[in-house]
RNA sequence: GCGGCCGUAGCUCAAUUGGUUAGAGCACUGGUUUGUGGUACCAGGGGUUGGGGGUUCAAGUCCCCUCGGUCGCCCCA
């Protein structure tokens, strides 16, 4: 191997990989048009305040995962773990409360320090999708609605399976997690190591535990249900009701919790089990405190992000598209003509490349290698006759074309 | 961050118990055909065996470190 390595846990996008990746982003941005969501670009990096503040101190993702560093004036800037915050932010420094409700889509890079592995990336890339400013389950519907038929586009509709739960409201949400940490705090000594840590600092994520001595005791583990508020519990059923009504399967899983803190009521995640231990494909939830915690209005919203390296290596690979029709010189006069022809061609809206290197063969050679539907050939007898040879590749067939009359003579290989 | 497995040409892989100049297919370049592709045949270029150190008369092969990949854990998209 070479001495030049990427960066690990990067990866350099290329062929059939950029292909699938660019199909991903595709099919999310026309499906996020059409249910009316906005672009929107925001920095890749911000200040580490943003996202301590906003994602939680304690979580894995801040408290070990953030590529953080001082930039030349002495600022904390952190490269974004995630889409939301930096969302938010923008809402309000933007002002697009007036805007509200707003509906965002944006994708980009993201980074995390993790250990790579198939499916994990140090910087990978999300398709993000937030509804600002709807408190009605209205939002969550639209939105679950929006990944459900993004993934049923993908193709992927046999290989995940929609995991939803509710954390309720703030006031049931503290209530059960008091409730969890003091009967978790009873049974310490059976947890596992890693759920000791759990209990402090993230209590919840030991009902999503691994470990086999652990599920006994989750087993037993107090459910939200019995201080869910009665306004929490009818608004998870009609999330839930709408998501029959609008024809998307559903698992309702007790356990399912996430691992930022500012999520509360609908929490989802779509999960494969065709990725190995990387199942989560898409995810997200409600966040209603996050804005206001970050120093703005009390605003209602949701969200979710998809993993483009996780969906990318799901789907069929996309067809690939025809070739490009290629020009082919022979001999020096003709390559001024070529050069000539090809860009007449291509303003003409035609799929154009040039093949200038080898002799015949090789040229005709590349040309086929490159999918090329036909190619014109352009040789010194032919240039004195104003004419040009169509060749059909698949065919094999040629003839001859008045130069002036190329454009007509290609129409059917108009994409 | 923890544990397991792996690392030979651009790609996929060979290389007896450690034993001469590390091989093959595909790809690439040239030729058979100085102007006719997808087939065939011939020839050629390409490697400090991921990197560093050690053991040995001798290391791709054994040991240590390191870098990277991968699987599981953790976490998450």
């Amino acid at each position: 191997m070479s001495k030049l390595q990427p960066v690990r846990g990067t990866r350099d996008l290329f062929g059939e990989d950029a292909e699938r990746f660019a199909h991903v982003v595709a099919t999310f941005e026309r499906l996020a048009r059409a249910y009316g969501f906005r672009g929107v670009d925001t920095p890749i990096f911000e200040f580490t305040e943003l996202f301590a503040r906003g994602i939680g101190e304690t979580t894995d993702i801040v408290s070990k995962e953030m590529y953080t560093f001082e930039d030349r004036g002495g600022e904390s800037l952190t490269l974004r773990p995630e889409f939301t915050a930096g969302l938010c932010r923008a809402y309000l420094s933007n002002g697009w409360q007036q805007l509200s409700p707003l509906k965002l889509a944006a994708h980009g890079p993201v980074f995390r320090y993790e250990r790579p592995q198939k499916g994990r990336y140090r910087q990978f890339h999300q398709i993000d999708a937030e509804i600002m400013g709807v408190a009605e389950p209205q939002a969550d519907i639209e939105l679950l609605a929006l990944a459900a038929h993004l993934l049923d586009e993908l193709g992927l509709a046999g290989k995940v399976q929609l995991e939803i739960n509710t954390l309720g409201d703030t006031p049931s949400r503290l209530a059960w997690r008091e409730a969890l940490v003091g009967y978790f705090g009873r049974h310490e000594a059976a947890l596992s190591e890693d759920s000791k840590t759990r209990l402090h600092k993230n209590p919840m994520r030991i009902l999503d535990s691994k470990d086999e001595g652990d599920r006994a005791l989750v087993a037993d583990a107090p459910l939200l249900d019995r201080f869910l508020s009665a306004e929490a519990g009818a608004f998870f059923e009609t999330v839930l009701k709408g998501l029959e009504s609008v024809g998307v399967p559903y698992v309702v899983q007790p356990r399912l919790v996430r691992g930022l803190d500012y999520y509360c009521h609908t929490a989802f995640e779509f999960t494969t089990t065709h990725l190995g231990a990387q199942g989560t494909v898409l995810a997200g939830g409600r966040y209603d405190g996050l804005i206001e915690q970050l120093g703005g209005p009390a605003t209602p919203a949701i969200g979710w992000a998809g993993g483009i390296e996780r969906l990318g290596m799901l789907v069929d690979l996309p067809a690939a598209p025809r070739g490009p029709i290629t020009v082919v010189p022979m001999g020096e006069a003709s390559q001024l003509a070529a050069v000539g022809l090809t860009a007449r061609l291509r303003r003409a809206g035609f799929v154009v490349e040039q093949a200038f290197r080898g002799n015949l063969k090789k040229r005709l050679s590349r040309a086929s290698d490159m999918g090329a539907p036909a190619v014109l050939i352009l040789g010194e007898d032919e240039l004195a006759r104003g004419e040009v040879i169509l060749k059909d590749l698949a065919t094999g067939a040629q003839q001859a074309v008045a130069l002036d009359q190329v454009e007509t003579a290609l129409a059917v290989y108009r994409d």
